[in-house]
DNA sequence: CTGTTAGCGCTTTCAG
DNA sequence: CTGAAAGCGCTAACAG
């Protein structure tokens, strides 16, 4: 097989002009005679000429490439804010890379190390929340390699956040229940260790201070990625407390509640009301219609990214984190009757 | 700022060994003393280095990316399709870069240009439809850079491919009503000239030839990605022609006709019954059950993401389509009462 | 405005 | 098994 690209020698060589003319063509400075300019251009595209983006990056280093690093992908939170990010990062002429870690530490540690080594110029993460030891990432940033945080973040790692108002919509969510009267509202979580597992539960837990109504450690119901545990989990937490609503911290937990209550017969909200943190669209066409607190997702990947063009420019951050407003929309299945 | 990295002659310095040795340590061959590879990976860890990417890339021209470049991120099926392919990638040491085209002709062709410049080792493509000039597609396969198709496809490009059976499966949807009596089954479609809107709807306009019902050009309801629009074509349509069912092509169709139905005080299945091509996963829980053909996603994405590792490792690919089946699952808004 | 030149950091013959 | 040296393709002083 022959060379598939010609390179800039060859070019150069084809119009009879030096290499680094052909080069500043492929520059916006004025350091070069438009007509040549135009005149090269042409040329290239006759031949098909692009620029080795690895010898260039290799004199430049600047990869024009950003990194997003996330649990999960597949599912509505996620989905929306990396198209958040690309839109920003297209916008920007960087391109974007993606990696799931599927909320394993070692995956995680693992990815985060094989971009040590200038493969982007900043990295997007949402972390697993899996393992303490937060040295590979202290690495990263002693690297020069610009970190944002969004969503799920690691509260000892001193970078650019953006987050959600996790704790005061948990707390609004809970309170709503407590003051029509209910005394035993069951928080779902997946991990309360991970930042926003913890964030919400603190907002459940102190509403419920604020509403001087006791905490039942039995109805928060520790669930997990897994449908079928998670499944079995609410059953039982169900069956043996008989909780008057379920707040789910995850979508994904509103809907194993929902099948939970539908094979049991239990009738949603007159049984049992349901809220959940949920970026479905649809949430309006279930049966009943499924009570959210939305998250701005798409928003969140968008602000993070231009967080990361911040640091890339040059820009003075405020190291704080920036916090986004989610929306409670009750529907039927929060209604009391 | 300091330098972030030391690099190899750094680290051969503080090692008083060559670059050529040090180089060799990170390689697996067996042309180095493997106690001097120890030595060497030691020190490396202790001092932080890493290969620097665009040196080794721009000497040996294999970036380890791959490209995968599709109309929309944030729905069920291309996420699911994007998680299979990234799942692939990582577990042959491979990144993965993603661009959303927004169905854009324009976005498409400048972001398959801005490839040809070796930043990726294969490209994996589900198409924007739009344009009839693919062009820049061809010069792609001029580059030696792989290329796969996915789902949606330009048929006149000949290279893999990877799709599901959406004649047969919209062939025996549409069957399904009309043997069961049914006289103005309607399609609602957003592009009819893209791959699989049109591959869909043959399959609707010959179920009809099979059994011998006329097809009625006015049941064929050209809707748009936009939601309004959408909403507007169905509601006119069931205004105007009254079908006894209507089968959607993609998923954001079906849930326009609900709230369609829901407006109108229609109700799934008794006054119109209605099937879906559609990967949500809660098709269970909407009020009434959404029957659904289901995509592999998925797999669709894990079986494009080998394919290009089987160019790349040189294997001959059978240049025909591969095909996977799709679940077609009739849940009550389907029903016959 | 254009050409010459010196690397960017790494890998790979080729000698030894 | 290790080192010396050339060069991947491009860019940016520097000189003219």
């Amino acid at each position: 097989m022959s060379k598939s690209f010609i390179n800039i020698k060859e070019l150069a060589q084809a119009l009879n002009l030096s290499t680094s003319t052909v080069s500043r063509a492929f520059r916006d400075k004025n350091d070069i005679n438009p007509q040549t300019k135009q005149f090269i251009l042409d040329k290239a595209k006759e031949l098909g000429y692009y620029p080795n983006i690895y010898a260039s990056n290799l004199r430049g280093s600047k990869s024009r490439t950003l990194a997003v690093i996330m649990p999960e992908l597949a599912n509505n939170f996620f989905s929306l804010a990396v198209k958040g990010i690309e839109k920003v990062a297209q916008a920007n002429g960087y391109h974007t890379l993606v990696y799931v870690t599927d909320s394993s530490y070692e995956k995680e540690v693992s990815i985060v190390e094989d971009l040590f080594n200038g493969r982007v110029e900043g990295i997007i993460m949402s972390v697993s929340g899996e393992g303490t030891d937060h040295h590979y990432i202290n690495k990263l940033k002693d690297s020069q390699i610009p970190l944002v945080f969004f969503d799920r973040i690691y509260d000892d790692i001193d970078v650019p956040k953006v987050v959600t108002d996790d704790y005061e919509s948990s707390f609004k969510a809970t309170e709503y229940f407590l003051k029509k009267g209910l005394e035993k509202v069951a928080f779902l979580v997946i991990d309360k260790s991970v930042s926003i597992g913890n964030a919400r539960l603190q907002g459940y837990l102190e509403a419920h201070k604020k509403c001087k109504k006791p905490v039942d450690k039995n109805l928060i119901v520790d669930c997990s990625n897994d449908f079928d545990e998670s499944y079995d989990a609410i059953k039982k937490a169900i069956a043996m407390y008989q909780p008057e609503a379920l707040f789910a911290s995850v979508e994904r937990l509103a809907t194993a509640a929902y099948r939970v209550c539908n094979d049991l017969k239990i009738n949603i909200p007159k049984d049992i009301k349901i809220i959940s943190f949920s970026n479905l669209s649809i949430a309006d066409l279930l049966q009943p219609s499924l009570s959210t607190i939305t998250q701005p997702a798409e928003a969140l990947g968008r602000e993070a990214a231009k967080l990361i063009f911040g640091v890339l420019n040059g820009l003075q951050l405020p190291d704080k984190e920036q916090i986004l407003r989610s929306e409670i929309i009750h529907r039927s299945s929060s209604k009391f009757l």
